[in-house]
DNA sequence: GTCTATAGAACGATAGAC
DNA sequence: GTCTATCGTTCTATAGAC
């Protein structure tokens, strides 16, 4: 082994792969722009992983699989400590946040590769994007799902529910494209600090989660209002 | 005009493109696609908008021109009205998401390609895309942002700055694939219903923007733990 | 303005030598 | 396991007839 520059060519393309799936998404991301940055032959990517499909499963496989473990086992642990058994919203939001945000902060791959990873994909038109996707996040999810209800009993689940999606919306958008935020925002919010993106969305979301059941019916006047938009 | 299913070419190029756009994204769309869909030759394309790129920026123009001027008189008008000339959180939300979710409502192309676009191009790692929606969403996020600063003095300038992006990025997330959500939330949500959006965002986000502000230093010790993610 | 025809490059994928 | 060579397709884009 001549230095741990010579890493196996299974893992140079899985570095190289996650990164252009990270900042191309599926579809603008092509073997062959991967294969230059992990310096393999075109055929090493068809003989390890089959397929362009097969290569995202494995980047998949590798990053999220983990992933899902420490959600899970972070979650039973906070758990197991908790009084009585129920988390605080806090404590369940952090308990979401922390993992993903842990992964961010292992700069093994360059220009946080993986935290962009998981944003990409969640907002990745392919199907076969989704429905992995999905698959991975299936139990993380319901499992989360059903600690918020422990924690907010008299939240209907509906609101509940809604609250979740818009929750992972937010961190999607926030992982997606930490570059594009700090522009933006003109470098008041800096996505890249995990320290900074815990704490703002713990207090936004924390009450956000806490709030009042909504009331659908005060709210349907200004959609069918007669001014027109242009369509 | 023999009835109004003879559109021109040029309106039903555009339409195309808007569905293949939502759907697919920039890279994952092709012109051929497109053209099969609009019934019309590959060549046209290139007669009325020279590239693909300016496919796309004509398609931007046509939906969020409107959008962006909707939205500036909406909230002119609302200001006007509010006593004392500042809005509530409530209202500012709403104002910010009635254009949007009104022109989702306009049932003119079918599967709500223009509510899904939004969010498709919102999250689309092409950089043409993100520079053109940022150039189109730029004077609006300026105007609202100005107001949610008025309506909460209080809250601290990056606060409030995160707890915008959180809100756009839920909004994104939300309009990106209304199919999907109503399938991982098996029916409980539907982003396809204007009203119920609305009110859920309202409920959500009007706490969370009224939330305190972030104690970062709280925090910091559960992300530094000695616990090891794979990577 | 609208078409046919095609250039020229990039794509995912495979066969077969070593 | 790793390579070269290449297949067949699809892509954006253009030239030129009508």
């Amino acid at each position: 082994m001549p230095g741990a520059k010579q890493i196996d060519r299974k893992t140079r393309i899985l570095d190289a792969a996650e990164r252009a799936f990270a900042e191309y998404g599926f579809a603008g991301a092509s073997l062959r722009h991967i294969v230059l940055e992990a310096q393999v032959n075109l055929a090493t990517v068809y003989y390890y992983f089959e397929s362009k499909e097969g290569l995202m499963a494995a980047v998949f496989e590798r990053r999220f699989g983990p992933l899902r473990q420490e959600h899970l086992d972070l979650l039973a642990r906070r758990k197991r400590e908790a009084k009585g058994g129920v988390l605080s919203v806090e404590q369940i939001v952090e308990t979401m946040l922390v993992p993903p945000l842990r992964l961010a902060g292992a700069a093994s791959t360059k220009s946080h590769a993986n935290m962009r990873l998981i944003g990409r994909m969640v907002t990745d038109p392919n199907p076969q994007t989704q429905e992995l996707l999905r698959r991975q996040h299936e139990r993380v999810r319901a499992a989360f799902l059903e600690e918020l209800h422990r924690s907010l009993p008299d939240l209907p689940w509906p609101d509940l529910q809604w609250r979740f999606e818009f929750f992972w919306g937010a961190v999607a958008f926030i992982l997606c494209n930490p570059g594009k935020i700090e522009k933006s925002t003109r470098g008041v919010c800096n996505p890249a600090d995990p320290r900074l993106v815990l704490a703002q969305m713990k207090a936004c979301f924390a009450a956000g989660f806490r709030a009042p059941a909504a009331a659908v019916n005060e709210v349907s006047f200004l959609l069918s209002a007669n001014e027109t938009v242009a369509v």
